[in-house]
RNA sequence: GCCAGUGUGGCGGAAUUGGUAGACGCGGCGGAUUCAAAAUCCGCUUCUUUCACGAGAGUGUGGGUUCGAGUCCCUCCACUGGUACCA
């Protein structure tokens, strides 16, 4: 396509001159902005704590060696419109980016090439770092965080340590100092008292059964597996056992539920973590063993299907079994265990549709009735999620149902279903029958008078589970965080703060240990701190990084805290009434909805609690944006082809008419196909834009000049003038009607993060204003404005020259819409007849109904349509429209 | 299966509280300009029917509420995302 303007020579242009002039730089408390610098200029000497703050924040990026795909820059021109907005509309405006560079593919690029992940990383970002300035965001280069740096990951140590260093208090529900934990009254040994502070620490050592990836050669948490494959790769995982750090997260299930009605996120993401979390009401029943003195307690959220159990499934992995079961059941309960370990989750899955178990022998009693229970073991239950135990009660469980079918165990009905409905295998709610004092009961009753009964004989209570499980927080790996922790004599301890950071040690081979020990481990000098004390050879996971980036930001370079409190104050929101507590507008994809929002929302928590930070949640708002398909509308991929890169449509187009696109495309958080035809479109607006300001003549002469000697490009670009037709008039009515429609509409769409609509408007203005003889300057001007946060260099590039001025206008006040501007003498209505359109009226603003009435019934359209009708009513919408009902 | 979301021209999408469906852009058609082409500028473009004026249909399906429904209520269908022996 023939190039509409020359971005190639004012983009670099104004990108520099914003860099050099610090101009998007945001300003502390206690801070102040040079003299002469914009900022300055529109907010004279107010210190910034006086100013209200804006905190924009984008999810920042792994520095992957594939570079920017045109997804990065959706969301990043969705943050940097409204960023470069909210500082026209006078606010202080914190807009930062970084790196989340720990990861995974560095590590495996160093195992297959020796070269250690640095390298590799650090031209990932300078990569990075290139194309998104290329796009001319007005990011705070001034606060870049890079996860991996030693001087911010030595306060990821310390927030850990913090972890560690702390228990959850159930009587408050709040984090506090492990001081403050009380020991028991039988607890004298000082290993006894180790062991008890370390089984409350919010940072403890678990022995339990992990997700162990063979193929990765690591641990991974529950958020990182899905259908039994890992998250990363989709490679199998297993059930082990395994010595791993964990974080208690569960600790803050209920928190982490409820503050999500404090937040606006949106509702799918909302209701994403509440499924993540998995909050179930219901009671704990105890059932007696007949012939032993064992006991076993079950979770169940239908309480009043008691009567209608008729056997019990105990996990295959319970300690239980051993307990209970029958000798002559022993070879085949032991064989079936032996069966269910050697299964991968993935098996698990796949046989779902299958049930599998077997009997031990033992038999339960019902404390309704004493009815006597089988107690079969099966890997329907899962080990994990209540208490491994269940009561079963097929009538009402399908699972049960079908379980009960294959071996031919009781079913019993003791739920009425509605009218219509089959009571067998119905498990909604009903009414009780077959159930002595509860029959006659409708669901929700039938539940809490059983409640009530079963506490009356201590034979069961009310509780509450979470499918939230701890967070698994160690990897085997070496492109992570190490712990700040070493071990003696079998127990950890933590490193003092002076010992921070903890840097990993220098390796050439990245592979784990033959001996299957974590990569660290070959650091033998590194490991060994001194005579019986040796370091953590695991690793944090990458989600460690970016559980609290956005707060480093907020005073980056502090050498002496993770986060200054002055700074923490203003721009979490506390330090005035006005300001939204927290991060006021987070954007990002929405593969993060249970990963990085949950682990940021529980550290945040944990600090809020010991005090570090003043908002209890870290994202008041965040937006997802949509993702964008190929071209095709299948998901971009490099084994479809289909993959659009930034840097492409950058030199063909430039970076305003890239922006531009993306969000015009559609509305910010919906999925849509990418179309390059598209890209022209609104390139074609920018150059309508472009020749509306300059003067024909000398872009004829720029055009010849600058084909010969392209080395000229900034002179020629120099000399360009603005267009005879844009003069400094007053504006006709006429024309400030259609500026301020513009300025109305974009101002509301702004505040709505609705670009695409903004965009329109902007091209509705550009249609009207091309028909005019003279283009008023002061329209023209207002225009630009409006321009700015979308387009910033052709708007730059346009005012300087329209006003004849050097420097940004990235603080020049917002335009202001009147609605004087917008007063109609006339108006267009819309005539139906009986629902349909038949006529238009053009009628004074100020007519009343009455006489619209009669001018609609004498329009010759209508008359043909009553004709042979009677008018029966008539409603008129004054403004809008007037609707004859005729029968 | 369950939970959430989305269905509007050839395509991306507008329609802010129930009030003129299809803004804006892409694509297509026609014209101006040009030796010619590109670029640019102007016009038309939901479908059916009509020479035309017009008429009829139309927002996934079927129904309902209303003077009036893309918008509200119910049924079903399709697609997308999440989740899945969670008792």
């Amino acid at each position: 396509m023939r190039r509409q303007y020359p971005f190639q020579l004012f983009e670099p242009k104004w990108q520099e001159l914003w860099h050099n002039g610090e101009i998007f730089r945001s300003w502390n408390p206690g801070e102040s902005a040079p003299a002469g610098h914009p900022f300055r200029k529109r907010h004279q000497s107010a210190a910034p704590e006086r100013i209200p703050k804006y905190y924009i924040l984008d999810m920042f990026p792994y520095p992957s060696g594939a570079g920017l795909h045109v997804g990065h820059p959706e969301g990043y021109t969705a943050t940097d419109i409204l960023a470069r907005y909210k500082r026209m509309r006078g606010f202080n405006v914190l807009h930062p980016m970084g790196w989340d560079a720990f990861g995974l593919p560095a590590e495996q690029y160093a195992i297959k090439t020796g070269q250690h992940p640095r390298i590799t990383t650090e031209a990932n970002v300078a990569n990075f770092k290139r194309q998104i300035q290329s796009l001319g965001f007005s990011y705070d280069w001034s606060r870049e965080v890079d996860t991996t740096d030693p001087q911010y990951f030595r306060w990821t140590q310390w927030i850990f340590l913090q972890l560690y260093n702390s228990w959850f208090n159930p009587e408050t529900s709040k984090a506090e100092p492990i001081e403050t934990l009380d020991y028991p009254a039988d607890i004298s040994t000082e290993e006894q008292k180790r062991s008890w502070l370390d089984s409350h620490r919010l940072a403890y050592v678990s022995e339990a059964p992990v997700n162990w990836c063979p193929e990765l050669g690591t641990v991974l948490a529950n958020e990182e597996v899905k259908d039994g494959v890992s998250e990363v790769g989709g490679f199998p995982v297993v059930r082990r056992p395994m010595r791993q750090w964990m974080l208690r997260i569960t600790a803050y299930s209920q928190r982490l539920l409820d503050d999500l009605d404090a937040i606006e996120w949106s509702d799918s993401l909302k209701e994403m973590q509440r499924n993540w979390i998995g909050r179930s009401e219901g009671a704990e029943v105890i059932f007696k063993v007949k012939g032993l003195d064992a006991e076993i307690a079950v979770f169940t959220t239908r309480p009043d299907t008691l009567f209608g159990a008729t056997y019990m499934v105990v996990s295959p992995e319970s300690d239980l079994i051993d307990v209970i079961v029958k000798d002559e059941n022993l070879l085949e309960v032991q064989t079936y265990q032996a069966e269910s370990s050697k299964k991968s989750d993935l098996e698990r899955t796949d046989l779902a549709k299958e049930k599998s178990g077997v009997f031990t022998g033992a038999y339960a009693l019902n404390p309704v009735n004493g009815r006597l229970l089988p107690i079969w073991t099966a890997d329907y239950v899962l080990a994990g999620y209540g208490t491994g135990a269940i009561m079963a009660v097929p009538a009402h469980d399908l699972r049960d149902l079908e379980f009960a079918e294959k071996f031919e165990l009781p079913i019993e009905v003791v739920v009425q279903a509605p009218k219509g409905e089959e009571s067998l295998g119905f498990s909604g709610e009903g009414f009780a029958v077959n159930s002595d004092f509860l029959d006659g009961l409708p669901t929700l009753e039938a539940k809490s008078r059983i409640i009530d009964w079963l506490e009356e004989k201590e034979l069961g209570a009310r509780t509450i589970n979470f499918k939230l499980r701890d967070w698994l927080f160690s990897r085997q790996r070496y492109w992570g965080e190490p712990f700040p922790i070493v071990w003696d004599d079998g127990g950890h301890n933590a490193l003092d703060e002076t010992d921070l950071p903890v840097l990993p040690p220098d390796l050439t081979d990245f592979k784990p240990t033959g001996s299957g020990d974590p990569p660290l481990a070959r650091a033998q000098e590194w490991c060994q701190v001194e005579e019986g004390v040796v370091r953590e050879v695991n690793t944090m996971p990458q989600w460690a990084g970016s559980c609290w980036y956005y707060l480093r930001y907020l005073d980056a370079t502090n050498g002496r805290k993770f986060v200054g409190e002055s700074a923490e104050k203003y721009w979490m929101g506390t330090s005035n009434d006005e300001a939204t507590p927290g991060v006021d507008l987070y954007v990002g994809g929405t593969e993060h909805a249970v990963l990085h929002l949950l682990y940021a929302r529980f550290w945040h928590k944990a600090l809020f609690d010991l005090g570090y930070v003043s908002s209890p949640e870290p994202f008041y708002k965040l937006v997802n944006q949509g993702l964008i398909l190929g071209e095709d509308g299948q998901k971009m991929s490099k084994s479809r082809g289909n993959v659009v890169n930034p840097d492409d449509i950058l030199d063909e187009f430039g970076a305003d008419a890239l922006r531009l696109y993306e969000m015009f495309m559609g509305p910010l958080e919906m999925v849509k196909p990418w179309n390059t035809k598209g890209v022209e479109g609104v390139y074609r607006f920018l150059g309508r834009v472009w020749r509306m300001f300059i003067d024909e003549k000398t872009e004829k002469t720029f055009e010849q000049q600058f084909t010969l000697s392209p080395e000229k490009g900034s002179e020629l670009l120099a000399e360009l003038k603005i267009s005879v037709d844009v003069v400094d008039i007053d504006p006709t009515q006429e024309q400030m009607k259609v500026l301020h429609t513009c300025i109305k509409k974009v101002t509301e769409d702004m505040e709505n993060l609705r670009f695409n609509t903004a965009i329109s408007a902007l091209m509705v203005f550009v249609n009207e204003a091309s028909s005019w003889d003279l283009r008023p300057l002061s329209v023209m001007k207002d225009f630009l404005l409006l321009l700015v946060p979308f387009a910033p260099h052709i708007a730059e590039e346009l005012y300087s020259k329209a006003n004849n001025q050097e420097g940004s206008i990235a603080y020049y006040p917002w335009p202001i819409f009147d609605e004087k501007h917008l007063v109609e003498t006339s108006i267009e209505m819309a005539v139906q007849v009986n629902g349909k359109v038949r006529d238009r009226l053009q009628v004074p603003t100020d007519i009343d109904s009455i006489k619209i009435e009669e001018l609609a019934l004498n329009s010759e359209n209508v008359k043909r349509h009553i004709e042979e009708k009677k008018v029966k009513k008539v409603i008129v919408i004054s403004g809008k429209l007037v609707n004859i009902v005729a029968v």
